[in-house]
DNA sequence: CGTGAACTTGAGATTTCTCAAGCGGGGTGG
DNA sequence: CCACCCCGCTTGAGAAATCTCAAGTTCACG
């Protein structure tokens, strides 16, 4: 069942045999979201923890006036509420895509966890990077225009999606609505769209249908300001 | 030695005294750093751990041309660098006081993570933490004015300070300039310093010679549209 | 008393926003 | 099978927040 979540772990550190086993031994329940429904919801304090075994996810908030946050994205393989196990949700989990996700009880998580510290050593560095990459989406918003920052989270998405494999021909899926990337950003949609038509003008990206498809990956880096180190993604286990 | 720290991480979850004397006889160098002065810098895969017995410090990242983001404020009790446990460093840390840094070596900090979970926990509750509060930072460099980002960061400041015993009547120390406000919170100086006035000129707040002092709490909040949950101050231990 | 960093102020320039409206395709009820 | 509707995308145009440039002031410190 899980052994999507092996892989993503497995790149946090190093794992034993037994630390395999003891992940895929977890007692597992799947279920189905469709586009948009919630994963998890501001204010809950769960008592499983929700992996993406497929499809794509969001976490954000939203103002009492309706303003909307998009603090991350989520690929597959994912737990997309790990902090779930340590403390109450402050924001809201929705799915992106029709989304296919395991739900493992805490119980049977955290007596995997104490058992198999290498374990939690990688769940807690999945947590790392995840942090990493907050910071760098303020790098975004406090100090990059508007394109470098749609160019930037361009790069993000489809670097994130080549790890998991889900990369086919520089193309990924990516079911954002301009929306989205606006929430996402911190911009107006009149302006994403204004830029996005720019970025497809100079033939850097298509994106329609719900994909992305990176047509010319250094000028988009350019665009971007891109620097992938912090994705943390080839780095050697420390 | 580490009393300061034992208090932090005992606020993120339960310990027990073998945990606590753990902790306490790990091996510890102490140090001081001037205001400026670099604890750590982008691309160091640190072998010790650096605690901020006192002082305040901040995380920031400076593009080629100079632009600068600071991506967080460290309060005493505060590991800066746990990330470097797991990770190379993709930014800066930096001293905002004049500080006193505990440095503890990774070999010994290892072999306490791994003998006692809870500890491990604690720490990587704190690092989830660390997450809601950047999480908390987009929401106010995506969609709040500078008016609330401003207000809201005093508001942050002050909470944490009080819960690390720094604040005094209403008064807590942080010496941080005009740039570096503004560097955290996405803004030129020139406008910083005029919403500062406009606060200033509400009576919420004053902020002189390295002192916030707060002056009016519930208008401070409002107008920082401040939520205090994101810090999970005294949320119960799940 | 000189110097530099931090803070202030003025004023014009930009980016980005808001409001408003039109377009287009897919999904649905009649 | 068609008409309608809604959501997402696009465009136009004026408005607002914020930025940049430039210069002056203040204050702590040597």
């Amino acid at each position: 069942m899980l052994t999507r979540l092996v892989e993503t772990l497995a790149r946090h550190g190093p794992l034993s045999p037994e630390d395999h086993d003891a992940i895929l031994s977890l007692p597992v329940t799947s279920r189905r979201f469709g586009a948009g429904d919630d994963l998890i919801v501001e204010g809950d304090a769960p008592s499983q923890c929700r992996v993406l075994e497929s499809g794509q996810a969001f976490r954000h908030r939203t103002l009492p006036d309706g303003r909307r946050q998009i603090m991350a994205f989520h690929v597959p393989g994912e737990i997309c509420d790990a902090e779930g196990l340590l403390l109450t949700m402050d924001h809201t989990v929705t799915a992106l895509s029709a989304c296919e996700v395991a739900f493992v009880p805490h119980v049977a998580m955290d007596a995997v966890l104490d058992a198999h510290p290498r374990v939690m050593r990688a769940l807690w560095r999945s947590s790392l990077v995840e942090s990493a990459v907050s910071r760098e989406w303020m790098m975004g918003m406090g100090r990059r225009t508007a394109r470098a920052r749609i160019a930037h989270l361009f790069c993000e998405v489809f670097l994130r999606m080549r790890a998991a494999g889900l990369v086919e021909n520089n193309r990924c899926r990516f079911p954002a609505t301009q929306t989205h990337l606006s929430d996402a950003l911190g911009l107006s949609v009149v302006h994403t769209n204004r830029v996005l038509q720019e970025l497809r003008g100079e033939g850097l990206i298509s994106f329609r249908g719900g994909e992305l498809n990176v047509l010319n990956w250094s000028g988009l880096e350019a665009a971007g300001e891109f620097e992938p180190g912090y994705l943390h993604l080839n780095a050697k286990h420390r």
